[in-house]
DNA sequence: TGCCAACCGGGGCGTGCGTTCCGTATCGTC
DNA sequence: GACGATACGGAACGCACGCCCCGGTTGGCA
């Protein structure tokens, strides 16, 4: 690969994570390069799509929470929530992670996978009420991240989130 | 008015208000037109945008609700649970209630208002922490209603969001 | 230093949507 | 039954966006 080459790559990914940290998904392809003052095409070169651009971003971050919420503890309630916690910090500050969930990707579902086998740990030792599906908890996620950035407060709404999890099931 | 001018727009209102229903604000307007049988044009003639039309459609159901909100209760936490639930279940079957709370429009500011009074009465009868802001009530929701057309269970998502509005604030 | 391959930039294409325009058809009245 | 106002329909416009192409440029090796 050529000098100016890597360089302008470099110059796309950095431009990259900062718009869709601020804007999301939907800011447009036009404007990251904008921002990393190269041509559209120039993008095109590196990444053959749009989607391939945003997977490159935020791929080492969602991976890393993956692999935390993959690894074993002794506190699978405690597990569940602390993940929730981490991710509702994280997508109170950075745009991107709400539609990493969202957009398409094998990340994404690596992703529920995650919460799927946390959230089926925290049910077996009693934590999480057990009529609450992946599913469910996938959408209560989806709709808490959105939320932090409408101006709700991230911490009141993880807190209604987890006790609700933790409430026993009604008669 | 003419009598095809009226029978056009009854059309066109049926038409909108299933495709509203079914598939929510982002249907397309000449979609609406081609389902009514008229062109796109005969629908801007009876609406000035395609909000205005939206707006036509969810105006009646939205402020019956409005209403029913707006009425006194001597059980202010159980007139909340039982809003949350109508609204719930409203949304469970038809796409466009979620889009009234999002899409800009006098009728979704008086649903929000609507919403913050039936918080705040709750609220001062103990029956809902008092640390939830009426942003926070209507993030919540329209996460809510959003995850009800992704396959998540209404009302186990309904019962977590309750319990977790009535359990006490975190120390 | 010269040459070729790699790469760049941005103009342009295709698509989908909300909205508008205007020639034509239809309604209701005289 | 004819005429004017009213309404219709759909082609067309403007816009925004993802994506591609090509003439010009630049980098690195011989």
């Amino acid at each position: 690969m050529r000098a100016d080459a890597a360089r302008n790559r470099a110059k796309v990914l950095d431009a990259a994570r900062e718009l869709f940290a601020e804007k999301g998904f939907d800011v447009p392809l036009d404007e990251i390069a904008g921002r990393a003052g190269v041509g559209p095409g120039t993008v095109y070169r590196h990444f053959p799509t749009k989607q391939a651009l945003f997977q490159a971003v935020t791929e080492a971050r969602v991976a890393t929470m993956i692999a935390s919420a993959n690894e074993p503890s002794d506190d699978p309630g405690g597990a569940l929530v602390a993940f929730l916690g981490r991710m509702a910090e994280e997508a109170a500050a950075k745009r991107d992670l709400s539609d990493a969930i969202t957009v398409p990707s094998e990340l994404r579902d690596s992703l529920h996978t995650a919460l799927g086998g946390l959230l089926r740990r925290a049910q077996e030792v009693g934590a999480v009420r057990t009529d609450v599906t992946t599913r469910d908890l996938v959408a209560l996620m989806k709709g808490m991240l959105q939320s932090m950035h409408e101006g709700a407060n991230p911490a009141v709404l993880l807190e209604i989130v987890v006790s609700g999890l933790q409430s026993s099931r009604k008669p």
